[in-house]
DNA sequence: GTTGCTTAACTAATGGTATTAGTTTAAACT
DNA sequence: AGTTTAAACTAATACCATTAGTTAAGCAAC
């Protein structure tokens, strides 16, 4: 029926994608990526190596997204300003591409180079907006644990609808980010 | 083949927590727990409403004992004490207790009163450790999810492998929630 | 242009999953 | 003891991912 359609990696991932944020990543299955993309499901396996390399692809794809958001909304800003900037970035990727966030959480997976890699570039960035607190070296990857994880909660509870008020979220992040700073001392010893 | 087994919801329910502790929440499949209770998978459907049923009683039972683990590391202390014990305990459960925890995650669903009670109940332990503070009535309400995000922030970056550095998880934890409260003035006005 | 190689699509088949319908029979209750 | 209730079952359906093997499109070389 359908002659060659063209596919490849990058249009197969974006597909995925948008699968992911519209119906979250459970969402994202063979089956309706290949009805997405005109295509019968087994012909995926061209492409990827199936369900697992896809995820692994999405986490990377995903990773580069976030790291671009944190990025140029912290870009030419410092100290509170740039991990406020930075902070909101965050928020505003998880919360425009919450099926694409999720899947840059998925397993690290040791062997996995280029997923490592593009993490470690938002760990570093992360890194970067923190230096101007000259942290001791031990405290300063708390500092970043504790950041990530402030990021990452709020990200998180917020798609999963854990925030049941009606209060702008951001403001809270805003908020907790700001007191964190205000304490910071406690990373330097 | 096999007279009554003697199931009912809550040897279900237990041993799906199981299932979900040591393979993950994605390996709570009827047929896997089916296997384990002794029985067919179709038979589970005399004591619960499917795999979505199942997965709202997981998330009240995890509810459950996340509010008694942080309930009881809390108890008896006030102040900062208290915050970083009741945040010990949500960390020690949420390790200890991987699957479940995750299952707690899942959908609020408005819905749901029984899920929505648990979880209400965690919340105001939060709100009542908060407390001596003094903070504003709104205040309260952006301090409850700044320390929220920073409790699961930890507890699923650390249950997903993110913190690859091999340095003690709980001082980054104990430092992020002292510097949290070394800046709460924040959420005075 | 024809030939031939590579590979993107396909069909068919397998095995796993949840779920529904309908049946048997054990246990509990009069 | 007889009746009812419900806990187990078998059988069937409809998804899902994946593998094996097949067809045919497109490109390169002659």
């Amino acid at each position: 029926m359908s002659p060659r359609v063209g596919l490849d990696r990058d249009k197969i991932v974006i597909e995925a994608a948008q699968i992911a944020d519209e119906y979250g990543m459970e969402g994202v299955t063979l089956a309706a990526l290949a009805a997405r993309l005109g295509v019968r499901p087994p012909s995926l396996y061209n492409h990827i190596n199936g369900q697992a390399e896809l995820r692994s692809l999405l986490a990377v794809y995903g990773l580069k997204q976030l790291y671009e958001a944190m990025s140029s909304a912290s870009r030419g800003l410092s100290g509170s300003e740039a991990v406020l900037a930075m902070g909101k970035g965050y928020a505003e990727f998880a919360k425009k591409h919450p099926g694409l966030y999720e899947m840059t959480l998925e397993a690290p997976d040791a062997n996995n180079a280029e997923l490592n890699e593009e993490a470690g570039y938002v760990l570093k960035l992360i890194i970067s907006v923190l230096a101007p607190y000259k942290l001791s070296d031990e405290g300063e990857l708390h500092a970043v644990r504790g950041l990530r994880s402030i990021l990452h909660g709020f990200a998180s509870l917020e798609q999963k609808g854990g925030f049941g008020i009606p209060l702008d979220v951001s403001v809270s992040l805003s908020a907790t980010i700001h007191a964190f700073l205000a304490g910071i001392d406690r990373f330097r010893e």
